[in-house]
RNA sequence: GUGGAUGUAGCUCAGUUGGUUAGAGCGCCUGGUUGUGGCCCAGGAGGCCGUCGGUUCAAAUCCGAUCUUCCACCCCA
């Protein structure tokens, strides 16, 4: 039990709940390259510095939550904690530097090493997309429609698009220094965490959960109007297109994300019902730094927690895939009929109609027992009688009703009724 | 990393103020006359009561430690 349980924060995702899984990922895979976006599978392994200095070293991320070892050469590699950094070192081979642009989505596991709670795990599993290469709000704003078209795909209604915009690099000190000189002010009332941000980082702030800093925050500054207006008209134009796309957003100057590489539009996409941790998706556009690279990358990404798309599901009672027909369940009565059965099935097989053989010498009872549980749209029963006739007993499980039928007549009825032939 | 809950059969859970061979439902297996499922009936298998240590004549039940799971915080998807 305990002693076969994962490691914390990790799971065993059984066949049961496989369709569950290849809908969010198979509706990525169609929705996306709607938008011109192509699938790409980076390592789930890095050099340490991708993450480092794509991410930022101040972050909460690189300083506490990275899995990094050593492998056989000494050199520092670690479990990737997000998709963008990978993402972007592989398209540094391209010629995205020259004003080219590149679409991406990206399926599969992160790893961060966190407490686990509802909504958290230490291996999770994330659907991203980054366009990068240009800057545009048209990208901004196409982006955020294309999560949006994803989501709703996947019948997850009641979610809640929120953006807020960062500003650039230039942007942030002016922004910065009126937010300080507000929080300084403060200071006394705000909780222990808010302390040390207002010198660590004051972004932070804006979004405490604490009561008492919330009131705080309610009166701050209004610090985008430091921006320059050129930051501003950005920000307008994507949320004018969001408004002609029929988007729904909310501006939320609350909205600060945790990742150093954003600039300008950030978003969040929130859904109630899932626990404390609401955000099932979240991106923005970004300015990568990656090691001995002088020029930031530029792009525009989200990504979806899997794992919480489907707790969203789940509690919005969203249908699971239906399943296709049950197999074709070979019931053989002695020994001769059984091997008589692993050569049908494996002829079956080869026509791509999906068979089980019960392989021991049960009762026929026993065997159709089975054939309920596996199921099966289909008994087929063989035994001596059969075998002498050459007519075998094919039972439709749903109707209850058999005949008999030869091995020819059974081929080609199966045929025609999983494969439409 | 901090805080709060939790841990008994494959699953969901009972186990009274510590007292003999630890229970139920579901699931599983075998039967209910010769080779027929789902319903029903009967029987059966399956637990060192998370782990280690302590208290006691006696511990699933009390105490401690540890681990797991769950939830919250920090942070994020």
């Amino acid at each position: 039990m305990a002693k076969f349980s994962p490691p914390p924060g990790t799971a065993d995702i059984f066949p049961e709940e496989m369709p569950l899984w290849h809908r969010l990922e198979d509706t990525a895979r169609r929705i996306f390259p709607l938008y011109g976006y192509g699938e790409l599978r980076t390592p789930i392994f890095e050099f340490t510095d991708v993450f480092k200095r794509g991410i930022g070293d101040e972050t909460e991320v690189v300083q506490k939550e990275m899995y990094t070892f050593e492998d056989r050469g000494g050199r520092s590699l670690t479990l990737r904690p997000e998709g963008t950094a990978g993402v972007m070192r592989a398209l540094l081979n391209t010629d995205i530097m020259n004003g080219n642009e590149k679409r991406v989505f990206y399926i599969g596991p992160m790893f961060r090493g966190e407490r686990p709670a509802a909504g958290r795990r230490r291996q999770f599993h994330q659907i991203g997309v980054e366009n990068a290469g240009r800057v545009a709000p048209e990208l901004d704003a196409e982006n955020m429609a294309m999560m949006m078209q994803y989501l709703d795909e996947l019948k997850i209604s009641g979610a809640k698009l929120l953006i807020n915009t960062r500003g650039v690099q230039a942007d942030r000190k002016p922004a910065e220094e009126s937010l300080n000189s507000y929080f300084q002010q403060h200071v006394g009332d705000m909780c222990d965490d808010c302390k040390t941000r207002v010198s660590r980082n004051v972004w932070r702030i804006l979004d405490c959960k604490q009561e008492r800093c919330r009131e705080i925050v309610k009166n701050a500054p209004d610090y985008v109007s430091c921006y320059t207006a050129e930051s501003r008209a950005y920000f307008d134009r994507v949320c004018e297109l969001l408004t002609s796309f029929k988007v729904d957003f909310e501006i939320d100057k609350q909205l600060v994300r945790g990742l150093d590489y954003y600039a300008h539009t950030v978003f969040e996409v929130v859904h109630p019902g899932i626990g404390a941790q609401s955000a099932i998706a979240g991106g923005g556009r970004y300015e990568l730094y990656l090691p001995e690279n002088k020029k930031p990358i530029v792009g525009v990404g989200f990504a979806a927690g899997l794992e919480r798309l489907l707790m969203v599901q789940e509690t919005l009672n969203v249908a699971p895939p239906v399943s296709g027909k049950g197999p074709v369940f070979l019931v053989s009565m002695g020994t001769q009929a059984r091997a008589f059965n692993m050569k049908l099935a494996q002829d079956l097989r080869s026509e791509s109609v999906p068979v089980v053989v019960e392989v021991e010498d049960k009762s026929m009872k026993a065997q159709m027992r089975a054939a309920n549980r596996a199921n099966a749209a289909f008994a087929v029963i063989c035994g001596d009688d059969e075998l002498a006739s050459g007519k075998l007993v094919c039972k439709d499980m749903q109707e209850g009703s058999q005949e008999e039928i030869s091995q020819t007549e059974l081929k080609s009825f199966l045929l025609k009724t999983y494969k439409g032939v």
